[in-house]
DNA sequence: TTGCTTTTTCGACAGTGTGTCAATAAAATA
DNA sequence: TATTTTATTGACACACTGTCGAAAAAGCAA
């Protein structure tokens, strides 16, 4: 859309302030059920009809804001993946790394639930993007990557949660661990 | 405190409905975020006030009907834990089936933090229990109670919410097949 | 820089939800 | 049955939502 008409400088400029706000206000209470439009304009200096010119509701604005950290995210861990890296405990350290930097906004987004989705997809495509280029064979003996991947996505909303006591390299560790040997 | 003082059966009445009221309203809907007290109130054909009578706010409300499902759950898998079951997949299907049986209710339910650290903290102990059944020796090479019970608690909410095509034997299988042999 | 145009910003409104009261009504039980 | 206990109720003040038309301000072309 950007790419037909430029944009006026002022809606990106309230754009800018709302997510702002939105990341203010989850950064310093931390639970996404009490965040309310009159909040989020209160926070923008912005009258709360502005919100409403860019934004259909709160979850418009958080789908939005969802979009552009997984384009990063993607970005991130998408050359360490293509460079056919053999150092896989490297890789996933990385992407945790990420993750735990943005823990905060993370662990608010994960009750969102357009965000588990697209973080459940990246975790399934990255999984089924290795079998492939190892050309695994599907047999009744391999585990499915559905399974893999929620299974991961457990141990990752735990982490931010509830366990950033432990650190990316720990978190890789038992991972790796668990999936190479089982328990 | 039932146990000091006998209940008002008026009491018993009025929270029996509201909280039938709640799952009348959950399994049609199925969105926690659009649940109010003034829905539940007039489903369950009573005042709103009277449900601020008897909890704190839907939370609370919310909190009870987990805690009752919970007791009823425990109570159902520890006779298979207690009795040295050696056939775990039998226990684990019948846990797995009872998820199943009220998934609709359980899929709102994992929306709500209270029930998910319940559901956790049940299949850590569940593992930590068997773990000292069979002495196991903690080393380094052993995967932590908390990371196994994340990822069980991941595979099970997206089974719950996303993969109900898959029966409960399938799910089972696949949960053996990843803690035994890895992937 | 000016003046016209586009777009944002704003205050206000109706509608829905929350949480609490004093007054009322109705069950429980002695 | 009479009395006490307790639940129920409508009404109140307040917060949040989503949408106007009018006003203000920024953008942009000459």
């Amino acid at each position: 859309m950007s790419i037909y008409k430029k944009e006026d400088p002022r809606a990106i400029r309230s754009k800018k302030m709302l997510k702002n706000a939105v990341f203010s206000l989850i950064t310093e209470k931390l639970d996404i059920s009490q965040l309310t439009v009159q909040k989020i304009a209160e926070r923008a200096e912005l009258n709360r009809a502005t919100f409403y010119l860019h934004y259909e509701d709160i979850n418009d604005l958080l789908r939005q804001i969802v979009h552009e950290i997984f384009d990063d995210l993607s970005m991130k861990i998408d050359p360490l993946l293509q460079g056919k890296s053999n150092n896989e405990q490297e890789t996933l350290v990385t992407f945790l790394n990420y993750l735990y930097e943005y823990r905060k906004i993370f662990a608010v987004l994960f009750e969102h639930k357009g965000f588990k989705n697209n973080m459940f997809n990246l975790l399934k495509n990255t999984i089924e993007k290795r079998r492939n280029v190892r050309k695994i064979q599907y047999t009744r003996e391999v585990v499915s990557v559905d399974i893999i991947a929620s299974s991961l996505l457990g141990i990752i909303m735990w982490w931010i949660k509830d366990g950033t006591q432990f650190s990316s390299e720990y978190i890789a560790d038992q991972i790796s661990l668990m999936y190479k040997k089982g328990i």
